[in-house]
DNA sequence: TTGCAATCTCTACAACTGTAGAGTAGTCTC
DNA sequence: GAGACTACTCTACAGTTGTAGAGATTGCAA
């Protein structure tokens, strides 16, 4: 699939949220919406949004003198980088101690843990079907 | 617990992560280790390890002319911050979706999801018994 | 007491991140 | 076509991160 799994960061998680939310976009529709979330001027949006153009995290997309953006990586994707982060660092790329912390560590509740059950018996049952849809 | 929660950099995990093999140990113990793994340079590690005192990462015991570190919080309290990272900035700070994509993203395979399906039945037939050790 | 080795301190510096002001250019309206 | 808008471009700047050289200090051995 996509190429070069850059890992965000927490601006460009900002940022590609509210691209996902409304793609395709133009940077003042981004703008408005983290105005509102989190008081940011338009020229910091556009900054971090040509930056994240330069990275190849978004799209340009020019339409006479507007610029509209979308989104280079879908949302599970971008999860599945920071997942493969956390493992990576905090549990030495090991999945299974970070499930086991996680079951253990008290973050979930009864009920969650119940849930994860659940997901776990389907996901065995349906087998080696292909991947459903994550996000 | 321990106050301040940092989130720690790539190269502060590597540092840290060395501390807890070792601790108590003095900076060219933990440059002799990273040395070998990274090619880390004494300045390098002792700047980072330095910088890891100021913001509370690590504490510092003065020995006549030598340093000892111990790290200021543990492996599981560690993890707990990264963990709570990306669940926050990539899920929302959901839980039960991130549990879901790991379940659902084909990162686990079947053993695995066998061994998670026991570690879930084990904690929930232990019920409200105090947390287990982690790490 | 002189020199060597071990360890520490200071300083630097480029890349990346978060944040934004000021100025420019294209478009619509009167 | 002149002014008002709208969206864009350029430039800046402080703080963080990764990386390290050079020099100062301390303690031990001869």
């Amino acid at each position: 699939m996509a190429g070069k799994k850059y890992e965000l960061t927490d601006a460009e998680w900002v940022i590609v949220r509210a691209v996902w939310a409304n793609e395709p976009c133009a940077a003042p529709t981004v703008q408005e919406v983290l105005e509102k979330e989190k008081g940011w001027s338009y020229s910091t949006v556009k900054t971090l949004m040509d930056r994240m153009v330069t990275k190849g995290l978004l799209e340009p997309e020019r339409i006479r003198n507007l610029i509209l953006y979308r989104s280079a990586i879908t949302k599970p994707e971008a999860q599945k980088v920071e997942i493969m982060r956390t493992v990576k660092r905090a549990f030495d790329g090991a999945f299974t101690p970070m499930m086991q912390f996680l079951v253990d560590s008290g973050n979930l509740s009864a009920r969650q843990l119940s849930e994860l059950e659940a997901m776990i018996k389907s996901k065995k049952s349906k087998g080696k079907s292909r991947k459903k849809r994550t996000s």
